[in-house]
RNA sequence: GCGCGCGUGGCGGAAUUGGCAGACGCACUAGAUUUAGGUUCUAGCGGUAACCCCGUGCAGGUUCAAGUCCUGUCGUGCGCACCA
């Protein structure tokens, strides 16, 4: 064994090790318990950032910690190719989006690897691969199939600068977050997939996920939105359409005094044409269009409407209220109308005093501060019905159900629920994506390319403008085909897929990845689905997840994957921050792992980065505690070093026979202890490495000694390596070897705890009065209450504290402390 | 505004079940080794001159005992934000 410690020799020996014995290539194997370990697969950008080397050495922490300890692990790493960026560059710089990704895949290939991640690379994908996207649109097909794929027309967020729509999560605070110029509305005819079908079941199954943080779970039960209520028919006067509102609220019907529609609810046309509100209406309408979303939708802003003319006929009680347009009021959830109840919802509230509206109160707050007939604000909370005719007396909270009855035995309205959650659209006017494999046809309408004729390729032939249709159009090859039907002559869809897509079932294909036949082989999802750990950012806690969990669903509908739910367990990994901030380019606090790793290693930068935070906590990044995991790793590097000629041939199994040796058996026993229930259970590697340190400095007190047991010590370092390998995975295969071991380090089982050793003869206590320190004793282990009482009363700190005072109770707790209550 | 999380030394953090607050590391101080610097080693390191004592954002409460449980409050981070 080498005395100094080389890492940068080191981490390219054993990297080069693993990779030509496919150490870590994985095959499925009834007779091992499987364990599938996946983080989420990155963008190839080109350059590594430190957010990802937190990602995947947690990751890989876990995966050869469980093959130590016997479990089938399948890690498997890839990446989510599609994209903008790629497309930007062409843009920019000419370069074909193939190429440019390529090689950024390339060059983050070899960085990962200088990492030193257990990953089976055999199982690799890339979504912007054929032989990926192909499945892609094998499986959008099967979406089509079970019509939860649909075009319809509908108002998109659309940059105007860009000239092309703009997905939700690219609008940023109502800018394009390319150009920053205000995004506006354009009606497109788009493709959705029906995610609301499934909306019901992604929200009760939420509660099967126990492995998962609260927070993603409350997170998206919030995204989904349920709401259940009472969708309500008011008649409208001299109009022979009723309005159907939605209202969670049924209790406040005779509260009703006012009606509000969305100003693009289809009845608002009729409804003026040809009266003198014709004309406000339309100038009305014509302000709103350009608005946002965001401005629209924003809180802050101030709710305006107008009335048009037209009066709704309250179903309960036959009393007319004016009918009014108003920005606050949403088309695209419930109906588009709502019934405005002033005096127990604030929105109302505030529209109905700047309008000057009635406020009728229906619920008593029974409440003497209070006065209902002068409200400051909306009553949103529970009281007793009033002015409700039948109903009043009753508590307002019980009576909705009561009243949903009523309406549906009047046949005026019916329990509804509603979800926040819309239908997921996912056109893109993009290249860089999986071609939507649709063809429309004069006669045949929309038909799926035939399952032969996949993948639909890309073509190259295209011109990158950044501007207009997308970029597809430009192929003179692409567009024109025949009919998958009819064999008439036909048109290919030109947009392409939203990526999310790709990344919703990525991990169903490395059970299989090679597959050429089908997505992946059935027997092969069902050893190794679900997904046991899932590891990521919090930034995907609601749109990625919940798309993987909406295919996940499909996939399992038809029969192609064994559980509903694709990830048992979800670690949502902290950020990674220099100087209290995020790092940005922008910032110019961006630490390179490249440089780390070329200035201490890869063994450096996984221990410190392991070390300094739990996993899902923010982390600090510091240079100094870089320079200080440097020199643990130094430390023991001369520690093995040192003892590895001594221990050479020492026996395999020990006898304790010092009180040192005692001592030293039972600091490495806790060691293994802790670190195994660190890593299994808890996932606190922070911890888990100082226990280990603690070892550390054990064993350099030991090693000073004059009568040392070499049989321990050898057990000792043995254990120790074992213990810090799945964090620093070279230096110890280096060490390992180094003290003569023909196998690998990750070949050895797991160290196990001789429960023997943490017994001790003597433990110390700590004795109180009234709650407070006062003395600490050292005592046989395993002494009785009694036995330990006798002893506490004689100490010398005892009886001089007690003297004079009364003893109002003692709390003996063996083996920990005894607490004295005097007065 | 609503929901969720978090407040512990100079810093990152530990205290898993209510039972010795500050493990481990960083920084710092002193000493040893070294021609010197670095490395390495030894010792110290919450406040206080000091023992007593005081100390986990703040104010209460429960308990023999509270960083941990309860109530209120302030600060901070994240998510959602007119969803009827």
């Amino acid at each position: 064994m080498q005395e100094q410690y080389n890492f940068t020799e080191i981490e390219q020996k054993w990297q080069d090790h693993w990779d030509q014995t496919k150490m870590f290539k994985k095959t499925e194997d009834p007779d091992k318990e499987k364990y599938y370990l996946l983080e989420m697969f990155p963008y190839p950008s080109g350059k590594l950032h430190m957010g990802h080397v937190r990602n995947y050495s947690i990751g890989d922490v876990i995966a050869r910690h469980l093959t130590m300890k016997g479990k089938n692990v399948l890690h498997p790493m890839g990446w989510d190719s599609f994209g903008l960026p790629a497309e930007n560059a062409a843009i920019k710089h000419g370069t074909a989006p193939a190429i440019w990704t390529r090689e950024n895949i390339a060059e983050m290939r070899e960085q990962l690897k200088t990492l030193g991640i257990s990953y089976d690379w055999d199982r690799e994908v890339a979504t912007c691969q054929p032989d990926y996207y192909r499945w892609m649109q094998w499986i959008f097909i099967k979406f089509f199939e079970k019509g939860l794929a649909y075009k319809k027309k509908n108002p998109v967020n659309w940059c105007p600068s860009c000239q092309t729509v703009l997905a939700n999560e690219q609008v940023v605070d109502g800018e394009c977050e390319r150009c920053h110029s205000a995004v506006g509305k354009k009606d497109l005819d788009q493709w959705y997939l029906k995610i609301t079908d499934y909306a019901d079941r992604l929200l009760t199954d939420l509660e099967t996920l126990d492995g998962w943080p609260t927070k993603v779970k409350t997170m998206q039960k919030n995204w989904i939105g349920k709401s259940t209520g009472a969708e309500v028919d008011f008649a409208i006067k001299d109009f022979d359409k009723d309005l159907r509102i939605f209202t969670t609220r049924a209790d406040t019907l005779f509260g009703v005094t006012y009606m509000v529609l969305a100003p693009e609810h289809p009845y608002v046309k009729d409804l003026v044409s040809g009266t003198d509100y014709e004309k406000s209406t339309a100038d009305f309408m014509d302000r709103l269009q350009y608005m946002t979303d965001i401005e629209r939708t924003s809180t802050t802003l101030e709710k305006e409407g107008i009335f048009i003319g037209r009066y709704a006929i309250n179903p309960m009680n036959g009393k007319e209220v004016p009918i009014y347009i108003a920005n606050y009021v949403l088309m695209d959830y419930g109906t588009g109308a709502i019934m405005a109840v002033p005096a127990h919802d604030q929105r109302d509230f505030e529209f109905a005093i700047k309008y000057n509206l009635p406020i009728i109160p229906v619920i008593d707050p029974k409440n003497p501060e209070i006065d209902l007939y002068n409200l400051k604000e909306a009553f949103e909370a529970e009281g007793d019905l009033i002015n409700s005719e039948q109903f009043n007396g009753k508590n307002n909270v019980v009576a909705i159900d009561e009243f949903i009855a009523f309406l549906e035995e009047k046949k005026i309205g019916t329990k509804t629920t509603n979800f926040r959650l819309r239908d997921w659209l996912i056109s893109r006017q993009r290249y860089w994506g999986t071609p939507i494999p649709m063809i429309y046809c004069e006669h045949c309408g929309w038909v799926a390319e035939k399952f032969e004729n996949l993948p639909v390729l890309l073509p190259t032939d295209v011109e990158f403008t950044g501007k207009g249709e997308s970029p597809l159009a430009t192929s003179k090859t692409f567009q024109n085909t025949t009919c998958p039907t009819c064999g008439g002559p036909a048109k290919r869809e030109l947009d392409t897929m939203d990526t999310f897509l790709d990344s919703s079932w990525y991990f169903l294909r490395y059970t299989d990845a090679k597959n050429e036949n089908a997505p992946w082989d059935k027997e092969k999802s069902d050893y190794w689905m679900p997904v046991d750990q899932y590891i990521g950012g919090v930034e995907h806690a609601i749109l990625h997840l919940l798309y993987a969990r909406f295919f996940n669903k499909f996939l399992f509908d038809l029969g192609l994957c064994p559980s509903s739910e694709p990830f048992k367990n979800l670690l949502t990994q902290g950020m990674v921050l220099k100087d209290g901030t995020k790092m940005s380019k922008s910032k110019g606090n961006v630490v390179s792992p490249e440089e780390i790793i070329n200035q201490y290693g890869a063994d450096t930068a996984r221990l410190f980065i392991l070390f300094a935070s739990p996993p899902e906590k923010e982390l600090e990044w510091s240079d100094a505690g870089v320079e200080g995991s440097y020199r643990f790793l130094n430390r023991v590097y001369r520690l093995v070093s040192e003892l590895a000629d001594e221990t050479k041939d020492a026996a395999d199994t020990y006898k304790v026979d010092s009180a040192d040796d005692k001592e030293l058996a039972f600091v490495l026993n806790s060691t293994i202890k802790k670190v195994t229930e660190d890593l299994g259970t808890r996932f606190n590697f922070n911890t888990a490495i100082s226990s280990i340190m603690i070892l550390v400095n054990e064993l350099y007190k030991y090693k000073e000694i004059e009568q040392r047991n070499k049989a321990l010590l050898k057990y000792s370092i043995n254990c120790l390596i074992l213990l810090l390998s799945p964090f620093t995975p070279h230096i110890c295969e280096e060490m390992w070897a180094g003290l003569g071991h023909k196998e690998s380090a990750y070949a050895e089982s797991w160290p196990s705890v001789d429960e023997k050793a943490l017994v001790k003869d003597e433990v110390e206590v700590v004795i109180q009065i009234n709650g407070k320190v006062k003395d600490k004793i050292t005592v046989a282990n395993g002494l009785s209450k009694e036995e330990f009482l006798e002893l506490a009363m004689k100490n010398d700190a005892v009886s001089a504290l007690t003297e004079g005072k009364t003893i109002l109770k003692v709390i003996p707790v063996p083996g920990k402390l005894i607490n004295i209550v005097i007065k």
